[in-house]
DNA sequence: CGCCTGTCTCGACGTCCGTCGAATCAGACA
DNA sequence: TGTCTGATTCGACGGACGTCGAGACAGGCG
């Protein structure tokens, strides 16, 4: 794997790397209706209205997920494809020779 | 996903989430047979020693990579394990139904 | 035994991160 | 228009992180 890959895929495991983040991933993720509002996400935590905005601001800015404004409410919902690169690069790493 | 299994796996993405940290991971991983010296290692960046060693630990602590020291040198292999563990989060994360 | 190479530990420094409170923006509704 | 709720931005604080230099430890070899 080259430094340039290294370097455009760190950001995305690193913004997974906070509890927090990692379960407002899950959240998002396996919302039924592929997405759900930050105001089913805010009360899941201990933690005030402004964190777990900055929290999904990180996520958005890793490309993790998109956000859109319907009315009052904001909606997040999943990139799968920028998972499913993690994921490739997750079970491509073990050596196939063994 | 339970705030429990989020506290468990966010520290394995994070000690991916260094750019430096993901490529070595990559070398060790990738490694033709199975582990791969420090003395490897090291020359492939612009990094004094201490600080490789630093991130290796990281690597080490997180439960990627095995160490052992034979002789003078000390080599690492990759967990494959959790590895697949990492993967098949993301590979399950996106919601089915679509 | 003394030295040399390879690796790790320790202490320090500057920067980034997670969290909060206060203030601001966006939209709905009377 | 005024106000209320939901979500974000801003500024600040404490703690963690990435990096380095110096020093310590492990093992091989004269």
């Amino acid at each position: 794997m080259p430094a340039e890959a290294a370097a455009v895929l760190a950001p995305a495991f690193k913004a997974l790397g906070d509890p927090v983040r990692l379960q407002l991933m899950s959240m998002i993720a396996s919302a039924e209706s592929g997405e759900i509002c930050v105001c089913d996400l805010t009360p899941a935590f201990d933690l005030t209205g402004p964190t777990i905005s900055h929290h999904l601001k990180t996520l958005r800015e890793a490309g993790l997920v998109d956000a859109e404004r319907r009315g009052t409410w904001v909606y997040y919902r999943a990139r799968p494809s920028i998972l499913r690169q993690l994921a490739a690069l997750l079970t491509a790493t073990p050596a196939p020779s063994a």
